[in-house]
DNA sequence: GACAATTTTTGACGATCCGTCAATTATGCA
DNA sequence: TGCATAATTGACGGATCGTCAAAAATTGTC
C-alpha cells in the first residue's frame, strides 16, 4: 500500500501547493481576479483537478480561511501559556493577534474576504462547519484568562458585564483596527494612524483600566509583556505556506 | 430650456430609482447576485442606459456608498448639535452611528461591500474622490467634540494620546461591532451578543472612563443622553430611498 | 407641421469566468 | 501482462460584464 500512500501524500501536497498559490493570487489581485482557469494554468493542473479539491471558488477561499484560523490558534495557544497575571495573559493574546495580523496579513485577509463574500451559501458544508468550530476554539482561548480573572477577583464585573462581553470589547478593538487599516487606510493615514500596534495596545489598556482589571496600567508596564510575548511567540513562528 | 431641465430631472430621478432598486437587490441577494442585466429588467431600462449612469458595477456600488455617507452625515450633523457636555456630544455621535447602522443597515452594508471589493481600481475617479471627501467630512464631525473637550480640559490627554487617536478608538468600537455582527453573527450569538446597542454604549463608556473624560459614567447617566438623541435624531429621520 | 441634427436608448455581441462531464489517461492488483 | 478502478483533462453550457453600431426619441429651424 506504499504506492497508494504515496499517491495520497502527493494529493495532499498538491492541495497545499494550490492553496499557497491561490493565497498569493487572492492577496495580490483581489477576490474578483482570482480565476480558477488562471490558477489551473499557474499550477499546471487542469480545472477539473482543482474542483476535486474544492467544490467552488468560495470553498477554496474557505480553505484559505481555515488555514488562517489554524495558524491563529497556533499563535494564540502559545500566547495563552504565558506565565503571568490574568491581565498579562489577556494582553499576551492581544499581542498574538496583533502579531498574526501583522506578520500574516495575507492569511488574515482571507478570513475577512470569506466573511464578506457569501460563504454561508456557497462553501462546502464540511469546510463551513470546520471554520466555525475553529472560530469557537479561538473564542474559548480568549475567554479563559477573563473567566479566571473574574474567579480570582483580579477583575470584578458589575452591572450587566460578563466575561463574554469583555471578549466582545476586545474583539471590536482588534477587528475594528484590522478592518479599518485594511480598508480605510487612506482616511486613517490622515489622522496619523498607519500602524495598528501602538494604538491597539494603548486602546486595550485604557479599556481594561476602565474595567478596573488589576493591575492597572499605571501600576504595571504591559509594554514589557507584549515585547516578551512578541519575541517568544515570534521565535518559532514558522511561515507555513510561505 | 424648460424641456431640457425636465429631461435632466427625469434622468436624475431615474438615477435615484436605479440606486434604490439596486440597493434592495444588493442587500437581499449579495454583491455577486447583483446583475446588471437583472437590474435592467427590474427597472425596465436597458443595460446600455444603466451604463450611462455608472461606469461599472463597482461604480454603481460606489454610488450606493456615497448615498450611505450622505445619510450618515445628515444624522451625525444633527447629533453634533446636541446641547450638552463635550462627552455627551461625543456620546450623541456614537448613538447616531448606532442608529444609522440599525435603521439603515442596508446603506451601511453598501459601505462595507464597496470597501472590501477592489473599488479603488474599478469605480470612477469622480465617485472615488467624492466618497473619500465625504468620509473626511465625517471624520471632522467626530473630531470636533474631542478637540473641544481637550481645550476646555474635560479631557486631559497624556502620553502619546491625541484627539485623532481617540477617534480611532471609537472607530474601532463602532466598526468592529458592526462588522462583527454582520459577518460573525453566528459566533457572536453564542456569547450572547445579538444586538449592538447596549454593548456598544457600555464599551464606549468604559473606554471614555479609562481616558478619564469628565463626567465619568459613574457621575452621569449617559443612557438618558442616548435615549434623547435617538428620539430627537430619529424624529425627522426620513427613510429616503425606502 | 415637416425635416434635419443631435441626443438618448437599445439589445445583440465578444470576452470572461464558473462549474460539469464524457472521454482519456494513469494507477492498482492478480 | 491485462483488466478494473481511480484520477485527470479540457471542451462545453450557462451566466455575466461591458461595448457599440443601429434604432428611436428629442430638439431646433423653417
Amino acid at each position: 500500500m506504499s504506492t497508494l500512500t504515496r499517491k495520497q501524500r502527493e494529493i495532499q501536497n498538491r492541495e497545499q501547493m494550490l492553496l499557497g498559490i491561490a493565497r498569493t493570487m487572492l492577496v495580490e489581485q483581489g477576490f474578483s481576479h482570482l480565476g480558477l482557469d488562471r490558477l489551473a494554468e499557474a499550477t499546471e493542473y487542469s480545472k477539473g483537478t482543482i474542483y476535486q479539491h474544492f467544490s467552488s471558488k468560495e470553498d477554496l477561499v474557505a480553505a484559505l480561511a481555515i488555514q488562517s484560523c489554524e495558524k491563529r490558534i497556533d499563535l494564540f495557544s502559545r500566547a495563552a501559556e504565558y506565565s503571568g497575571s490574568t491581565r498579562e495573559r489577556a494582553f499576551a493574546l492581544v499581542a498574538a493577534d496583533e502579531l498574526f495580523a501583522e506578520r500574516h496579513s495575507h492569511f488574515f485577509r482571507c478570513e475577512l474576504i470569506i466573511h464578506m463574500a457569501n460563504l454561508d451559501e456557497k462553501a462546502s458544508p464540511e469546510r463551513r462547519e470546520r471554520l466555525q468550530a475553529l472560530e469557537q476554539e479561538i473564542l474559548g482561548i480568549v475567554l479563559k484568562p477573563i473567566t479566571e480573572a473574574v474567579q480570582n477577583r483580579d477583575l470584578v464585573l458589575t452591572g450587566n458585564w460578563t466575561p463574554e462581553k469583555v471578549v466582545f470589547g476586545l474583539f471590536c478593538f482588534a477587528m475594528g483596527g484590522h478592518f479599518g487599516l485594511q480598508n480605510y487606510s487612506s482616511i486613517l493615514k490622515q489622522i496619523g494612524v498607519t500602524s495598528r500596534a501602538p494604538h491597539l495596545f494603548d486602546n486595550v489598556n485604557i479599556f481594561l483600566d476602565g474595567l478596573n482589571w488589576k493591575q492597572l496600567s499605571s501600576d504595571f508596564d504591559y509594554s514589557k509583556t507584549t515585547k516578551v510575548v512578541m519575541q517568544e511567540v515570534l521565535a518559532d513562528d514558522d511561515n507555513v505556506g510561505n
